[in-house]
DNA sequence: GTCTGTGCAAATTGTTTGCACGCAA
DNA sequence: TTGCGTGCAAACAATTTGCACAGAC
């Protein structure tokens, strides 16, 4: 990534955004960390960039939740747990997907494997906790 | 699912449609699926269907496709190949997500798990192939 | 001058909702 | 008569796109 050049200051400062980020934040929630340090920044320019490091391989979709697209600058393989309440994407850093499974995928697909996430969903610690109010 | 009741006729379709269907369809695939049959059917109640299905459990999301949700009847944990090109979901019917991830996801979490799924992302055969025209 | 990144506003599109109607209990 | 499932059309919200402009080379 450039980062010197002034072309990319918002590119470069949308990414830096996505991967400092543990929340797998939305375009709008990055549009909106963004705006106060870059007033003139766009909702659009966000959209485009992050469809553009979709399509360059640094940044997924880790899921839609509740209509929105939720984003990852961390491509490789990992766990995640979606809390359909309050529409938390949490990490299990501790977790692995086996390489076997990968392995086995890409044969008995044929086809070619870019990514690949397990995702749990469920409620959430503190959402359960809440609830009990 | 009440089958006799001219009530739930709808209802019935649209959920026999998605259990039969491998393809996990949209609202709209099994809108257009079902339009034949029952010709004054309206695609809002699809939706308000398959919603109803996924809250009490009988339906999952499990991907959004280029947009759009796909749905499927088997709650079960297993596994999908998403199609980045054409948008085919497919199931990996031979592989299993081992019952340790799940155990180990929820005791991490503390949340509470009601599902699971292992998704690849990437090229299917059909695509790959496609593309050398 | 050309190319790329962007703001802005309009357009698009998947999904939801309000309202009125009709059938079942 | 009450309640639920539904059609229809309007509303909504997330995302994309067209156009014009500005800065880098």
């Amino acid at each position: 990534m450039n980062t010197t050049q002034k072309n990319f200051r918002k590119r470069n400062a949308i990414y830096d955004c996505l991967c400092q980020s543990k929340a797998h934040p939305s375009a709008e929630t990055i549009y909106t960390q963004l705006k106060p340090q870059i007033p003139d920044l766009s909702l659009a320019t966000v959209y485009r960039n992050l469809n553009l490091f979709k399509q360059q391989g640094l940044a997924i979709s880790v899921a839609t939740v509740k209509g929105v697209e939720r984003f990852d600058g961390n491509v490789e393989p990992h766990v995640h747990f979606i809390c359909t309440d309050c529409g938390a994407v949490i990490d299990l850093e501790n977790m692995i997907v086996p390489h076997s499974l990968s392995a086995t995928a890409e044969e008995s697909t044929g086809g070619r494997i870019a990514a690949c996430q397990l995702s749990f969903t469920g409620k959430c610690r503190n959402c359960i906790n809440k609830k009990k109010n």
